[in-house]
DNA sequence: CGGCTATTTGACGAATCTCAAAGGGAGTGG
DNA sequence: CCACTCCCTTTGAGATTCGTCAAATAGCCG
């Protein structure tokens, strides 16, 4: 557990002081290990449910009646787990460890907290929370508008763009511990449909090559190009953001 | 601009004091009009671009390379606009006026003191972005999962449920602005497709009734079976929000 | 009344799904 | 250490939905 690690999606946005670290730190409870598999509202309590992910990948998937689901959401260490559901009666997603993973324990109650002693650390889980907006944009526009082969592309390049700055890329390496069929449902498309198309990034376009589920983006530009999605880049150190608070 | 409508989306989720009340009406600058088709950011200042939408409708589309886009959000009067572009560089979404619209104006500034002066309103932001990723991942989940069908009626029923609390529906009749070109652009299809699965919902199904932009929803439950998502309810006055700042 | 845009319909083609089955890898238990 | 089993991956063939291209009709605005 990393702490320049833990507070990643933050500092990615602002320089925090020590005081905003402890605070954001303290907010967490003691780290949990759960297996693949297993459901995190189930063994880490089922009412409100926010949690922070330390290690591992977290799917977040809607249900639709009929046992289908969409994968809205693949979570990596770092990110605030749950959110989505805070102002709802009942869960609005599934999450589902995919790898073993190491979690805590966000309380409401040290949420609500934050945003009265530290305004701006409020403001920044705001500015996280319309990222994540934007990665769902993204998401519903290839999904919308592009062909499998396209939603494959613009999905590994975005994987690659998220593991880079938390230090889990081995140059243009990167491990998806997902299979096939779990990739499908992120993407919307059937496990058989999903096979073929990897097979013609890997053979036909040349861009990617992969090794069980190491997937090696040879060709990053090509990649960029299939998937037609511009690249994001955050502003650091908004002005208008509110001043540190100072402790008592 | 009803006051009660303009802050709806947060008193949905708490009952807001008068100081509160006053701090987000003077928040938002004076009431502008823009003509149909006008792009908000084009009109009312490129830069930080945050804007509340008093009365209209608001497409909100990602662009993709090669003039292809797709329309994540339809805005509905009541709603902030712009945010997701706030922590990026450049804009994330193209605003399109769909109908004639009255729009005001937020400074940044503003919304960065409000985090401070009222700590409780920042949270209940927080909430209402995290009711957008809601809507956000619903969308997908039709997109991705669905057939036409199903996109449609999923798609008819959620306008009606948000229109529904601003008052404007009457009874199942809800005016929905879009020609079948937008509406295909919102649902990830073609105009052509658009139209033959309308004509399906209306003499097929015999679930809804249409005259122009006029969509009467005959048989709700049935719209609502073949939309497969399940109806999200609100929890109000959460336990753990801060509370109401006490003004000098 | 005319010009423009939106809607509607038809025919055809392409992308994706469904159903089915064979081949691999990894973990498990003997 | 081996064999078994289970799941995952891969491949094939046919069905279906949806897209593309094209053109006719209808409605709105000046």
């Amino acid at each position: 557990m990393n702490p320049a690690k833990a507070v990643s999606r933050l500092t990615a946005l602002a320089e925090l002081s020590g005081t905003e670290m402890t605070a954001l730190e303290q907010m967490v409870g003691p780290p949990v290990e759960l297996a693949r598999g297993r459901n995190l509202r189930d063994d880490l309590g089922q009412e409100p449910g926010l949690f922070f992910l330390h290690r591992g990948w977290v799917a977040s998937a809607v249900m639709l009646a009929g046992n289908r689901q969409q994968t809205v959401k693949l979570h990596l260490p770092g990110d605030m787990v749950g959110a989505p559901s805070l102002p709802f009666r009942a869960p609005v997603e599934l999450l589902t460890a995919l790898t073993s993973v190491t979690v805590s324990l966000i309380s409401p109650a040290q949420l609500g907290d934050l945003f009265v002693r530290h305004p701006r650390l409020g403001a920044l889980l705001y500015l996280v929370a319309q990222e994540e907006r934007v990665t769902l944009m993204d998401r519903l526009t290839t999904v919308g508008r592009l062909d499998a082969r396209g939603r494959l592309a613009a999905f590994l390049v975005h994987i690659h763009d998220r593991l880079s700055p938390i230090g889990l890329t081995d140059g243009n390496m990167i491990e998806v511990p997902l299979t096939q069929q779990q990739l499908s449902d992120v993407l919307g498309l059937t496990p058989v449909h999903i096979n073929r198309v990897l097979r013609d990034l890997e053979e036909v376009d040349c861009v990617i090559a992969r090794r069980r589920h190491t997937f090696h983006l040879i060709d990053m530009d090509g990649l960029r190009e299939i998937a037609l999605l511009p690249q994001r880049t955050l502003r650091r150190n908004l002005a208008w953001l509110p001043p540190q608070a100072v402790e008592p």
